[in-house]
DNA sequence: ATGCATGATGTCACGCTGTGCCATCACCGT
DNA sequence: ACGGTGATGGCACAGCGTGACATCATGCAT
């Protein structure tokens, strides 16, 4: 079991997981992780920027697939609606893995550091769907506001999916978030 | 100029705003922070969390206003129309002190950690306004949606505004962003 | 005025984070 | 066998944030 054992990135998301379930964010340490996976606190962040960033790998992956959605629907798409079919791309992605989205929001929930990073994601996303939006021909501030809407639907179905029944649709709880939002602000 | 000279919290912000503006935040230290205010770097932690903090001191009354707004709305206002009145109440307290919001939100844009905790700050404002709502007897998802459409409202105009010229209205211009959200919704 | 309680500040020690620098080891082609 | 390449370890270090205790100024009672 010396160096070189492959998958050193994997080993450390999943030790990392396990200790912040096990012990909370705060009690677990760099270097706990790294013993776990078998390595040291230095290569720790030669794989990841800091502590928190070892629970967000994915985050890039989500955000490329959703964003190019967003560009690709069709043109005579309206903002809302290309926004739709972005929200549909990324409820497919985060659909299955229902156990594991319930682990892991339960960590981010109990820590203030984590519940920032995740914003800062979503921020991120938020921003990446603006400028999609842009590129479509929309323009400021409707481009950013749809965008932000957006997000927010992502945000508050994904909270509530989660602490649901493990075989609820997240794409059909999307949509009729969505359908919600726009008969609120009809209605305003 | 022993101790107990008064204003310590007031000294710190002070100094920490000059010196996140000069050398930028991450060049900064905590003792660099304490001792321009006359102070020693474990007396600043007695004041604030973390070195962020020290940036975020009003978001808790500016939350308290605008929930306050909120809650107290006429009984016949929509969701939306009761979190139109608590933008105009965070307009009011944010519409002045142009060039001040300005080198703030400099400071914030140059760091992640700064939009992190910013980000934080505004999801707290989110969760108290979506309690003020169900407070109005709105049920949820509605409750959430209306109010993370109202933050979204919000970051987005301010941002808008503090790049613009001093002399706009924040409130007329939060205004406009809402019917722009609505008419967005409406046509989608 | 003296002494004492109170609260704000200073001092010290400590664990942890994140980074720079260099050494070490495994693999791979020649 | 040999050297190049890339991943890992080791070490030192500045900085953050916290606990425990000492010190000082202020106001109040006597």
């Amino acid at each position: 079991m010396g160096r070189w054992e492959p998958g050193a990135s994997s080993r450390l998301r999943a030790a990392a997981l396990q200790l912040y379930v096990e012990r909370g964010f705060d009690r677990t340490t760099v270097a706990d992780i790294a013993q776990r996976a078998g390595l040291t606190g230095r290569t720790f962040f030669r794989y990841f920027a800091d502590k928190r960033e070892v629970l967000f790998s994915g985050s890039a992956t989500l955000q490329e697939h959703v964003v190019a959605a967003l560009i690709s629907a069709p043109e005579v798409f309206s903002p809302i609606e290309a926004v739709g079919a972005a929200l549909d791309t990324a409820a497919q992605m985060l659909g299955g893995r229902h156990a594991y989205s319930q682990q892991r929001q339960s960590v981010i929930a109990a820590n203030a550091e984590l519940q920032e990073r995740e914003l800062m994601k979503m921020a991120a996303l938020s921003a990446a769907l603006a400028d999609g939006l842009r590129l479509r021909g929309v323009a400021d501030p409707d481009a950013s506001l749809a965008a932000e809407l957006g997000t927010a639907v992502l945000r508050v179905t994904f909270a509530s999916w989660v602490n649901g029944p493990a075989n609820r649709s997240l794409s059909r709880a999307m949509r009729e978030s969505l359908d919600h939002l726009t008969a609120l602000t009809s209605a305003g």
